[in-house]
DNA sequence: GCATTACGCTACGACTCGTAGCGAAAGCCC
DNA sequence: GGGCTTTCGCTACGAGTCGTAGCGTAATGC
C-alpha cells in the first residue's frame, strides 16, 4: 500500500485528512498502541497477532486494520513512542551530556516491548523501504537530532572542533551516531547484558577520546 | 524444547550421537541451509516458511522438523555459516587488522540474508534464553574471539597498553567488541548506508584515538 | 435532517503450523 | 545375506492466523 502523502510530523502518520464524518477516536489509537506494546513484552514479536492487539484495546480488528496496513507498521508506531522520551538537557559538559542520554537510551531499551519491537522492524525493514522511511521519519532521525544538538553545543563550549567541511560534518555526525546507538544496542540486544553507570562511563571516555584527539593539530 | 545435552562445536550442535541404524544425510543439511538463506533473500523473515524451505532444499517438511526445533534456530545456523568466514590474518598494525575485519564484517552484512536473518533471530532471542544461547555459541562469541586475538596481537606489538587487572581486560574486550559490531550492524541496517572503505577509515581512526589516548600517563 | 465517515460484529477462503502415521530406504553388525 | 535400527518421503489432519467483505449502527459537520 502506497503511503497516503502529507505526512505530519512525528507520531502523526497516516489519516488522510478529512473534515466529515464522524472523526476517529484519539483514545483508541492510544489503547491499541499499548495494547500492542503489552502484547510485545508478553508474546514477543512473531506470536504478536493483530487480533489479540485489538482484543486488549477493546477495539475491533477490522478498526485495527483501518488505521494501520499491517503488523510492522503498528509495530513502529507503539515502539516509536517509548523512544519520544529522550531529552538531552543540558548537563555542563560534552562526557556529561553523552552519559546521560546514553543512559537515557540505554534504560528505553532495556524494557522488553523496545527490545523485541525494535529489531524486528529493523529486520523487517530491510526488505520494505517504506516500512524503513517510516522508521526513519519516527525513530531514527529524532535521535539524531539530538546528537546534532549535543555536537552543536559542544561546539560552542569548545569542546569539540568547527569542521569546515559541512560534507565532512555531516560525515562525523552520522559517525558518532551509528556508533552511539549502535553500541548501546548491540551491548543490550545480542551481548545481552545491561548498558549500567559503569559500562557508560567506560564507554563514553572511549568515545569522548576518539574524537577530541582527532583534532588534527593541538600543542 | 529443551536442548538434548552434549554440543558439540560451532555448527554440529544438535543430533544425539547415533552410531546404528541409517545415517542423517549430510547433504541435506547443506541443501536445507543454503534454501533457508535462499528463501530469506527472496521473502525476508516474516514470510519465510519452512515449507517453503523444505521444497526449495528437496526434502519432506518432516525431516526439517526433526532436526530443527523451529524457524528460529534454523535460521540461527543459516546466518551463523554466513559469519564463519571471518578471519584476522595480521596486516602489520592495528588499525589495519581493525579495517580488514571490520571490512569482511560489512561485507557479510551487506548481503540480504544476513540483513534480513540476523536482526530477526537476535528480536526473537529476547524472549528465549535457549535462542540466545544459540546465537552466543554459534555467531557471537567467535566474533568475540576475533577481537581477543587482534588484541593480543595488538599488545604484543605494543600498540595498547596490557591491563594488570584481568577483569577490567575483560571488561574492555566486551566494550571493543560492542562498539565495533555495534556500529558496523547499526550503520549496515538502521542507517542502511553501506560501512564503505571511507566510513571504516574514519570510525577506525575514532576507535583507536579513544582505546590508545586511554594509556593513562604517555610522556 | 442529511450526507459522510468510523465503528463493532460476523463470516469467510486461504494459508501456515506442527504432528502423526505409514511404508520404503539406507546404513551397521552378526 | 539376514536382521536391526534409524531416517526419509509422503499424506493427512485439527488448530490457528490472515486480511477482507458485508452489514447495521454511532458520531460528527453542514
Amino acid at each position: 500500500m502506497a503511503q497516503n502523502g502529507g505526512y505530519g510530523r512525528g507520531m502523526q502518520i497516516r489519516t488522510p485528512v478529512c473534515r466529515t464524518g464522524r472523526p476517529r477516536s484519539a483514545a483508541a489509537d492510544t489503547a491499541i498502541l499499548a495494547a500492542t506494546r503489552a502484547a510485545l513484552v508478553e508474546l514477543g514479536w512473531s506470536k504478536l497477532t493483530l487480533g489479540d492487539v485489538a482484543t486488549r484495546a477493546g477495539v475491533a480488528k477490522t478498526t485495527l486494520y483501518r488505521r494501520w496496513p499491517g503488523k510492522n507498521e503498528l509495530v513502529v508506531d507503539a515502539v516509536a513512542e517509548l523512544f519520544g522520551e529522550l531529552e538531552l538537557p543540558d548537563r555542563g559538559s560534552l562526557a556529561a551530556d553523552i552519559e546521560g542520554v546514553v543512559l537515557q537510551f540505554a534504560a528505553i531499551l532495556a524494557r522488553p516491548e523496545a527490545k523485541s519491537g525494535l529489531m524486528a522492524v529493523v529486520a523487517e525493514s530491510t526488505r520494505d523501504d517504506a516500512l524503513r522511511e517510516r522508521i526513519r521519519a519516527s525513530i531514527v532521525d529524532p535521535q539524531k537530532d539530538l546528537v546534532l544538538e549535543g555536537r552543536a553545543r559542544a561546539q560552542t563550549r569548545g569542546e569539540l572542533p568547527t569542521e569546515t567541511d559541512p560534507e565532512e560534518a555531516a560525515r562525523t555526525v552520522d559517525l558518532i551516531f551509528d556508533v552511539v546507538a549502535g553500541a548501546v544496542v548491540h551491548r543490550t540486544l545480542v551481548s545481552a547484558e545491561p548498558a549500567d553507570e559503569e559500562w557508560v562511563r567506560d564507554f563514553t571516555r572511549v568515545l569522548l577520546l576518539g574524537l577530541t584527539a582527532s583534532a588534527p593539530e593541538r600543542f
